[in-house]
DNA sequence: GTTTTCTTTGAATAAAAATACGATTTTTTT
DNA sequence: AAAAAAATCGTATTTTTATTCAAAGAAAAC
């Protein structure tokens, strides 16, 4: 129960390096390097990294790390990685009005943390434009202000808006 | 049987602006629109074009479109013409909320493209401000998406996004 | 026009993935 | 250290997704 971390880390390398198609198929892999964990548990961890099963050129389906941003956030809020964390010392204050949120941040550091929002390809943000010190980002109509915090959350040095 | 076009034009609507955690429910919200289909039919759809399901950042599932290149490439496999040669090629893809589009386009495009929707003056579109590969159109309070979607469709290689 | 071939689809089913629940372990708080 | 809270995970089950098979429409070939 102590080695989920390293489970994590090793089923992010099998999906890089091979072309696996379901979680059983995965869980034998896992199996071979010594993690016998059930479905259940792939299930859960897959989720947690946030990876995804696409159709091949070929009929058939893998499944892929979507995003190595995403994933390193993941993977750091798990402790995983080394790096260091990403967080954004520049930011300032952020605000919502209708389906736009406003973020202001020191002067200069707006259009880095806009891109790693932008990177981030969170489906409830829908774009952002980053000036010197601010950023405008427009939400999916359906987003609440509170998600779309969850969602900045990843981002920021909020403490948990939860 | 001839409007799995059609179908799959509206599917990536629907995809792109709910937040649809099953096949179910994307049948239920095409049943809406007059497109009834199976979950089986769905199934095959979304795997021509790759959609896929990811966990959100509020622990439930959405479909999305992964990525506008892939998209684009499987979608002209089917006919669906998303965008064609001529016109402004840097286009990606336009999403709305409320009283704003978010345009985004190839990287560098999204100036030249704002520019020209500035200079039609059309009265629908207050304003525009572009960053490197995205643009939010500010539009005017009456003014409906689908309006306003017509406006744009005269800078943007869209056949008809009705 | 007819036959052949390819595509599309639903019903039923198989396969795969997600979760409710409970047990156990780890972490945190007191 | 004890108690409380949180995390991990398996079993069993539900939910969701993919595919098999057959049928019927369209397209192509003849």
């Amino acid at each position: 129960m102590k080695n989920k971390r390293l489970r994590l880390q090793i089923i992010v390398e099998l999906i890089k390096t091979n072309c696996i198609s379901s979680q059983d198929e995965l869980s034998r892999l896992l199996a071979a390097r010594g993690y016998v964990v059930t479905q259940a548990t792939l299930s859960r961890d897959l989720k947690q990294l946030r990876t995804t099963k696409v159709a091949t050129d070929l009929g058939n389906y893998m499944y892929i790390i979507p995003d190595s941003n995403n994933l390193q956030d993941t993977m750091l809020q798990q402790g995983v990685s080394t790096a260091q964390a990403g967080q954004h010392s520049g930011f300032v204050s952020i605000q919502f009005t209708g389906h736009a949120a406003v973020i202001k941040t020191r002067n200069g550091y707006a259009s880095g943390l806009a891109y790693d929002i932008d990177m981030s390809k969170s489906p409830e943000i829908l774009g952002t434009i980053a000036g010197a010190d601010t950023i405008f980002a427009l939400l999916r109509e359906d987003v609440t202000h509170e998600q779309a915090m969850k969602v900045f959350a990843r981002f920021l040095p909020i403490s948990d808006m939860a």
